[in-house]
DNA sequence: TTAGGGTTAG
């Protein structure tokens, strides 16, 4: 209580004044007062909170500052050190350097706090600039909400501290809250300086709030700060990221003394606004030009995909960095010159964390997942830690091989890092764990997110509809709709596809008509699409024809397609059968049509026509599209193909997938051989049938995990019926759960039934 | 003043 006491006589000493005469309002006090109570129990926990390194680093600088005061002090006792106020001064300067070492790299939560307390107690707080420096170590520390309750206790703040918080706050990408605060400083009456203007510009900029900009460019000019080169630069930013490249040039061209960074924000600002003339004229009439400036106009033929150009300037670069390098790597990745790329990369004489993420995320977008990873774990081993955006590059790879532990090792390996967990992240977790096949984990990441956006919503909703979880989807857009989250045409292709997968045709109907109604969003052929697929599948197979025959864009062959698979669905040959003749003319190579096609002339005994098209296939050179089903055991994945033998478990593989059709054709399992578009006797199509790759990766997951585990399947193709039926069979018979993705949507087999309720 | 990131119809 004592050490609590000392405290509170040097807090109220302070600018958090409790005393009656403060202005504030009763809550405020009351705010106040739980927020001392914090930071008193902050304090005594002071001592707690150090890492041992941490520990020894402070204690070791901090004897070692003392052993040179106190050298230099020799002639005094020690007695006279301690009591002399040349003491007290150097005291609090150790307290100052030790505060401002610790404040320069990121904290957690309690270490703010801590530290914070540990201004308190030593008076520090009287130090403007420490104060400073405690709000951008929150603004790094991504703590802005924090730094936030500190300045609202502080009475009367001064312009000091909130360009401090109006910086903060632009850093963290909170535009939104900088430009609040900003507000709140003008209506308080607090003079403006050369400071303030850049910030609060930046915001602006990224906002694209282009009227508020030109209210700033006024300001600006009252307040004779308008012949200031920083002042001038950021205006220039300001208008060309707001689309007025002429107004940023009229800014420019009055700048008396153009520094490089004047000029290179013109460049930018140029290309910003796709003039890209302008900007390397600009470039070629440069007094002086520093890396940035070429590093921009290398990356601006990069971007444009102008390959050879950007390679002779990076050749001409009288010296390069590694963001040169990086520009030039993302250049090939556009043009899609892999092995150049690659050449690029491996060549390169410093790699940085951007590096490896374009290589990674470039990889990933070109469908090379296990080639990402790879590099991924390669990064691991390198120098360069993973940050935000490599786990934003590599969660989709982990996504579309549905390697859940592969997933969770990366998402334990955030947390373990203290990777920044911003919305993106977030939104690559939710997506990884959905098409993992992990619906709850999902939904725990969306349940502890603290920023929710459109698209973190929108793959909420996208996960939930494909697990067959159309009602809580539908409270996902409740939930966007109370907390004014614009849902975007994404958002309804999920909704859309929720509706689709458990049958609500009118449910459905409502989202497509409210797009336009109420969210003014013009469906698009996506959504056509989905309502296609939505009555169809329902049965509704006219209504759907009608729909594709009045759309008011040109039916994609996907839309076909949907209304193809809806007539297998039905067994609705005579549709199917003019529908797959369009399609064919539209794709004539593509082999799903005909094997749709196909198998609905097989199942229903039209085996003539089934064997003519197969020929006609033949004629055209269309090969079907090998089935493949991937698993992973012990964040290995495999893949399998139909009838693969290539496994280095394959013996064991085919011994257990036999003793499993045994054992499933004693409980009445038959083949469902109709599915089989080869052109071969019964039996043939039955081995076809039952060395299909999902019926290999199952044999695999049921001999190399326990019992417990649930065993996930990706397949890239729809699951065939006999599969289908044979998951069933083994989630009865093995009492295994069993979890298939197929290209459309999630099965879960448990107790002999499946999530899709057999409507897929 | 210069480089890298998330959701989508069969």
């Amino acid at each position: 209580m004592v050490a609590v006491a000392g405290v509170v006589v040097v807090v109220v000493g302070d600018s958090f004044s409790l005393s009656p005469s403060s202005s504030s309002s009763a809550w405020q006090t009351r705010r106040k007062f739980l927020f001392l109570l914090d930071m008193l129990l902050a304090c005594r926990l002071f001592s707690l909170w150090l890492s041992p390194t941490t520990a020894s680093s402070f204690l070791s600088n901090r004897n070692r500052i003392e052993h040179q005061q106190q050298s230099s002090m020799s002639c005094l006792s020690p007695s006279t050190v301690f009591l002399s106020p040349i003491s007290s001064i150097s005291k609090v300067t150790i307290e100052e350097e030790w505060v401002s070492t610790s404040l320069k790299s990121p904290k957690t939560k309690n270490q703010l706090k801590t530290l914070h307390a540990h201004i308190i107690k030593t008076g520090l707080t009287r130090n403007d600039l420490v104060f400073g420096q405690l709000f951008l170590c929150c603004s790094i520390s991504n703590s802005m909400q924090y730094a936030r309750q500190i300045f609202d206790g502080i009475d009367d703040p001064k312009l000091f501290f909130y360009n401090a918080m109006i910086k903060g706050y632009s850093q963290n990408g909170a535009y939104d809250e900088a430009l609040q605060l900003y507000s709140l400083m003008r209506f308080r009456a607090i003079t403006c300086d050369s400071f303030t203007f850049p910030v609060v510009l930046r915001s602006v900029s990224s906002l694209g709030k282009v009227d508020v900009g030109k209210e700033l460019h006024g300001l600006v000019m009252k307040m004779g700060c308008g012949s200031r080169v920083i002042v001038q630069t950021s205006l220039i930013d300001m208008y060309c990221a707001c689309g007025l490249s002429n107004y940023g040039r009229y800014v420019f061209d009055a700048v008396s003394e153009k520094d490089v960074i004047c000029w290179n924000t013109m460049i930018s600002g140029y290309i910003k606004c796709g003039e890209y003339s302008s900007a390397q004229e600009l470039f070629d009439r440069m007094p002086v030009r520093n890396i940035s400036s070429w590093n921009t106009i290398v990356d601006m033929y990069c971007k444009r995909g102008k390959l050879e150009r950007a390679r002779s300037l990076f050749d001409e670069m009288p010296e390069r960095d590694v963001i040169s390098w990086n520009a030039l790597i993302s250049g090939y990745v556009k043009t899609g010159e892999s092995e150049a790329m690659r050449r690029v990369f491996d060549e390169m004489p410093q790699k940085n964390v951007v590096s490896w993420n374009v290589m990674i995320t470039c990889y990933v977008h070109n469908g090379h997942f296990m080639e990402a990873l790879e590099l991924f774990r390669m990064m691991l081993v390198s120098d360069v830690k993973p940050n935000e955006v490599t786990v934003v590059g590599v969660l989709p790879a982990c996504a579309h091989l549905g390697a859940l532990d592969l997933g969770q090792w990366v998402h334990a390996y955030i947390d373990r890092n203290r990777v920044k967990m911003d919305v993106y992240v977030n939104t690559a977790l939710i997506d990884m764990y959905g098409k993992c096949g992990s619906v709850e984990d999902a939904k725990r990441v969306f349940n502890n997110a603290v920023v929710r956006d459109t698209f973190l919503c929108s793959t909420m909703i996208e996960v939930l509809g494909t697990h067959g979880k159309a009602d809580e989807a539908f409270l996902i857009f409740d939930y966007m709709r109370r907390e004014g989250i614009k849902p975007n045409d994404v958002t309804f292709v999920g909704l859309l596809k929720a509706c689709s997968h458990v049958g609500l045709v009118d449910t459905g109907m409502k989202y497509f008509q409210m797009m336009n109604k109420e969210f003014k969003l013009m469906p698009k052929v996506e959504h056509y699409g989905c309502v296609v697929d939505l009555l169809g599948r329902a049965g509704h197979i006219e209504e759907a024809h009608e729909l594709i025959k009045n759309m008011p864009m040109d039916p994609h062959p996907i839309v076909w397609g949907t209304l193809l698979s809806a007539c297998r669905i039905h067994g609705n040959v005579k549709l199917a059968e003019e529908v797959a003749v369009r399609l064919i003319e539209l794709e004539p190579h593509s082999c799903g049509n005909y094997v749709l096609l196909s198998n609905i002339y097989s199942k229903a005994g039209r085996w003539t026509e089934a064997a003519k098209l197969r020929r006609k296939m033949k004629e055209k050179g269309v090969m079907k599209k090998p089935g493949c089903s991937s698993i992973e055991v012990n964040s290995v994945v495999s893949e399998f193909f139909a009838g693969d033998r290539t496994h280095p478990q394959c013996k064991a593989i085919y011994e257990t997938l036999d003793q499993i059709i045994a054992r499933l054709k004693a409980e009445g399992y038959t083949p469902c051989t109709s599915s089989v578009l080869h052109d071969v006797d019964v039996d043939e199509k039955e081995q076809v049938l039952l060395h299909h790759s999902e019926k290999l990766a199952v044999a695999f997951g049921l001999i190399s995990t326990d019992h417990k585990t649930p065993i996930r399947i990706v397949k890239n193709l729809r699951i065939c019926d006999d599969c289908h039926l044979f998951m069933k069979m083994i989630s009865t018979y093995y009492s295994r759960q069993i979890i298939v993705r197929d290209c459309s949507r999630f099965h879960h087999f448990t107790d002999g039934s499946c999530s899709c309720s057999d409507y897929w």
